[in-house]
DNA sequence: TCTGATAGTCAGGGTTCCTGAACAACTATC
DNA sequence: GATAGTTGTTCAGGAACCCTGACTATCAGA
């Protein structure tokens, strides 16, 4: 008999799985980004842009579709704003408010990564097969809770 | 002409997807083990379990194993020396090193750690039906580049 | 023995997120 | 129209997680 049995959580479980796919695919939309002039960038700020529209946001409106705190979300526009994608402009409705609309370099950054994102979601699908890739994001999709099309709350 | 097209980075692409059903696994197992006692371990600690071994490993391979720095490694395993998962024993055939070995508690928490990734698997795979969840786990190791079985490089 | 590599720690920093507290402005109500 | 409560935002401080640089102690080979 062994008297020395590995302790480890077994083999690879589905959550670190998950996680390496995650980091992998987005640090490689972040070095195509880079490469392509758009470097001051980290992966949290994308969560701005995320529900971003062009007429304007609240701060409190992009806090609570992304899930974070509104004091979060205020660091992450400030260091956009900054940096020069996104400018706040007063609320003409309440003056409490500011409106955060998306520069030139805003809309541009937006294009690439769309540009980004597609060219690596079809390279994977590539690498595994179309199907597999589509049962994957369907499955995901599933798991998270997501309804096959769209969902708001 | 709609004079006012969203900006985001259109439907939610893989990236999302991964990250969110990673934070649903992983949070749905630290809420169980926090039922069964094991509340004071963070999602961090368990790549400190992950590679350890009953007979004692060195900080400096656990370091490795892991991809962090051993400064991270260490303060992992300082908390969880602090709180009993494990002992340092020094290294017999090398004074530099102490040995990380689990203690009765550490073992305890590997094993209820193992039964509640093991259900919630079969939870999730009994969700979205077995095959593709079969599918799910063949994919995503295709894409982080494991082979089939194991992998050490 | 000297030299370089290795094991581990200390100090300090960056990123991402949080809570609590404050303040201004809005809104509903009496 | 004064008041009360809610909402939008910011400031201050902190926790979790990971990093690099610098240092000491020890090992291992020339």
């Amino acid at each position: 008999m062994s008297s020395d049995p590995p302790v480890g959580y077994g083999r690879r479980h589905l959550g670190i799985k998950l996680r390496q796919a995650y980091e992998t695919f987005i640090g490689e939309v972040f070095d195509r980004l880079a490469e392509q002039g758009f470097d001051d960038m980290r992966p949290a700020h994308a969560q701005v842009f995320q529900n971003l529209r062009e007429e304007g946001v609240r701060l409190t409106e992009l806090a609570r579709a992304a899930a974070i705190a509104p004091q979060s979300m205020g660091a992450l526009v400030d260091d956009l704003e900054r940096l020069g994608y996104v400018e706040r402009v007063r609320d003409p409705h309440d003056r409490r408010a500011a409106l955060i609309r998306p520069t030139e370099r805003g809309r541009a950054e937006v294009r690439a990564a769309r540009k980004v994102i597609a060219a690596l979601e079809r390279q994977w699908a590539r690498t595994v097969g179309e199907e597999r890739f589509a049962t994957l994001m369907e499955t995901l999709d599933e798991l998270n809770g997501d309804a096959p099309a769209d969902r708001l709350l």
